[in-house]
DNA sequence: TGGAGTGAGTTGGAAAACTGGACCTTCACT
DNA sequence: AGTGAAGGTCCAGTTTTCCAACTCACTCCA
């Protein structure tokens, strides 16, 4: 991947989007915070989720709390930055109960008592951020949108 | 994945999780949607991208349109459903500009006229869908919240 | 004291996925 | 005839992932 685009989203994904990160992350919002649990319900082999954790937690999106000392036990609790990973899980989940099922297996209720459908919208002016009122500007040096420069 | 939780997440990310697929979706939103642009783009080699473009084609996220005959050459395009992936790859983008670097690679700017700072809201009253304002319901059978039932 | 159970891993080997490069085909240009 | 581009395919080698079994430390219960 070395000559590939400097990009936020890869940067994000080489952090969470290996097979089960984000997985982990679901439930760790759905408040299932415990090693064993966490295996069961995302299915990963333990082994794969002891990596797992370790890398989320040395990126500081989760952090592992000891619960009980004798014995010892921990358990594993969003930061301020994994919490600022949902509206990921949000947008992932929206898009497989639109495009993948007719049943949603998991609903979430908002505070204002609707079921939540999410919309991405722009911070500014609030309107919902579609394809066509979006225009990306390429900062990096030597890269342009089509590509780098000179290619 | 056999026993785990049912859930749209870990099936959006069953067709779009694998490592690469999402940075070629990248490239499409940004207009780049021919194999040897993506490829050198992403990084990612030319045989895997064979696959991941087969597999989203075969989602129903891209579509392979050939745009000359003589010879014979195609492009991708995402489909309505791929359209629909866009703000997966905004919240990914935006957590990486937050949490990862000061100096964004990539501003898009909204047709307001602001930089986009893309926010999810409830799509009925359109307040941030924030962690604390929001209750999941598990209905598929057999689970809860916490994990399948009699575990 | 003895045995079962739990939580949080580690270990080892087979299977799958990924990597980088070479190769192929069809056409256009010179 | 030679070169180059587009869009792939093929292959050998490496890295990851998978899965079951095993460990270790401790608790609970009789």
């Amino acid at each position: 991947m070395k000559d590939a685009r400097p990009c936020s989203i890869a940067d994000t994904l080489a952090l969470v989007g290996e097979k089960y990160a984000l997985l982990v992350l679901r439930e760790v919002f759905l408040g299932v915070r415990r090693f064993d649990r966490i295996a069961r319900n995302t299915g990963a082999p333990r082994d794969v989720l002891t990596a797992r954790l370790r890398r989320l937690v040395d990126a500081g999106i989760l952090e592992k709390v000891a619960y009980s000392e004798r014995p010892r036990r921990f358990e594993y609790r969003p930061t301020d930055a994994g919490r600022d990973l949902h509206p990921v899980l949000l947008t992932l989940m929206a898009w497989g109960d639109r495009h993948l099922t007719d049943e949603p297996p998991t609903v979430i209720e908002h505070s204002c008592g609707a079921t939540l459908r999410p919309v991405v919208v722009c911070g500014c002016c609030g309107e919902e951020a579609r394809g066509d009122t979006l225009t990306p500007h390429v900062r990096a040096p030597g890269w342009t949108t089509a590509g780098p420069v000179g290619a």
